[in-house]
DNA sequence: TATGAATGAGAGTTCATTCAT
DNA sequence: TATGAATGAACTCTCATTCAT
């Protein structure tokens, strides 16, 4: 008997990301996944229980393996908390470089129903905690001077997400991650220099 | 009754941004909208040309109306650029406050191409323009040292959005502004004091 | 502006009593009854919210004609209870003849919801309490002999369907009502002559 | 495990009764009945050929054994007819009781044609041979009275379907076949007594 | 201008059936 | 033999748009 194959639903889950970079949800047609994930439009229904879920699980994919990539950088807190902010930022402008329509999907939380939700919550609060940790780390040890941290931390991935959005056209992650670490760090006000 | 133009064209914009506001774009129904407004569903077509004019007019009404404001209250630059900037930022949170679910209806923008869009780019464009042109004047007057002002620029929308979407509930307009100011001007990095 | 037609109801109502005649309610496609009826596919859903609902509907139409047919011939209780008996079963049997799928729907009692099930319901309450209002006035008048009024009035539209199931094809109405009259009058044991 | 075919075709049945019983055709799964029959959804192919050969199928057995059990009681023809009759109702209604859903299940036939069909309609050639043939030996015997035996015969099944179906919940086989048997033997009209 | 009944292309979803294991 | 993953034809239903009134 065939078995519910991984491969399988990874080819279903790549074109699906394909798809859904391309255009917005609601013109992307399932029978257009299913051609190009090769697979026949049923099949989707083996993996998936509808085309929210599908896109749903999509994100939640690339957003747990960006979390989880942070974390593993992040790892100890051995580093300089500097360095960490630059690697979240990094990881950050890389995924949305990767996903250019994940922001988009934030909005359907709390309309879609199931597991999914919770684990996609879960994956979040992770984030948030992971950037706020640093930050306090970074206060702690003096690199860092910031009275609202908690109110920093869920800027930062907001940052992204509005460059993006709002951002010019074109822009490589080089610029875009070095710009944002820059102005998160030093401001903009002109200082004497010492 | 005289001149039913504008106001009944107001009545729709306001149901549609209502809606938009709540669900994503194609989960909003026409026929929702226009229970909501109170008029007919073919009315809608004598004032948008389709769905995605409406919507595009929808954003554009609401957006054009804060860079209007805007642009009445930072002047001619004639203030201290740093005071023209914590006049953006406090009026483009006074708006977020005003019109809480605006920025969840630019979700589409950058998806969906048309006419309609143009107008819409060519208003954010006036703002970018506005706060680009305060940036660089602060650059000019030694006050501000940004080498990416056009980056920084459509950042600064986007941070008003991104507290309000990933931040905390219940935050007031002062701590809003105060936090992003402060952020923007001096970022987090501690400093000898001198 | 169009106004929500009768005349259209009526056509699809044709077109679809039509259909379900000819196959089981599975094998209908709503597609073929809306082509047949003259209209779009989506007019089905102007007047009808599923097609169950246009399926019960149009039972229910036919139902009701009958019942209410019925009730106009019993009328006032002038008849002799004979006379209003033959008339129950001839329309039984007239309504069994032209609604050949009548009985089927039956099952589906309980598993609509809405409007239109009660509405079902009301109309057999009625024509049970015709039939039995019938058979005890004829006990009152002596011209019956029926100690269990309520087993016989339900057995009395069953009758028909169950002749109608298991019955041989090609019968004509005549035979039938004659036979099932007969039956209920007389049984089939032989007695003496007077 | 030996002999698996029969044990397991009989757990089949069993479940697919149940599911016909309760919903109509078109609205029962084959995965609902191979999972209430705790098989694979691809065992049910190896014993029926396909869903409405299932339906049939079912239909079969259960009035096979009702069929057999009323032969062997019947037996050769040497009683009186309307011991015979009485017989026959007996069984009739005890197979009501035992198969309570029975009734239900023939619903769509007549509906669909098929080989699995003519082996049901020839079962039930039988019973009604069985049943017209002791009406007419009934009639022969001058016990009987009926110009359409052919006719009564089919509408006897029916008369308990009709009962059960139509009839008020609760009733006692003793009742049901009681109000049956006098019916069909003296009707409801009043006659003088000798 | 305003309406909402009418439309039908197109979408998501189901499910009987097949077949690799 | 037994399985259930895979399939895709076929279905019901939606909804932006049109148009008769």
């Amino acid at each position: 008997m065939q078995v519910p194959n991984e491969k399988k639903r990874r080819q279903i889950t790549d074109a699906a990301a394909r798809m859904f970079a391309t255009r917005p949800f609601h013109q992307v047609k399932l029978s257009d996944i299913a051609a190009a994930a090769g697979v026949g439009k049923g099949t989707l229904y083996v993996y998936f229980s509808s085309k929210e879920d599908l896109y749903f699980g999509l994100i939640y994919d690339a957003f747990a393996r960006m979390v989880d990539r942070l974390r593993e950088r992040i790892s100890a807190g051995t580093e300089r908390a500097a360095d960490d902010l630059g690697a979240i930022v990094g990881e950050l402008v890389r995924f949305a470089f990767d996903n250019p329509h994940y922001f988009e999907l934030t909005r359907m939380v709390g309309k879609v129903r199931g597991q999914s939700e919770s684990a996609w919550n879960q994956k979040r609060h992770e984030l948030s905690q992971l950037i706020e940790q640093a930050l306090r780390r970074g206060v702690k040890t003096k690199e860092f001077c910031d009275p609202h941290p908690e109110l920093t931390a869920p800027l930062i991935p907001g940052f992204v997400r509005s460059l993006f959005v709002f951002g010019p056209r074109g822009l490589d992650e080089k610029t875009v991650s070095g710009h944002i670490v820059r102005l998160l760090e030093r401001g903009i006000v002109a200082r004497k220099s010492p």
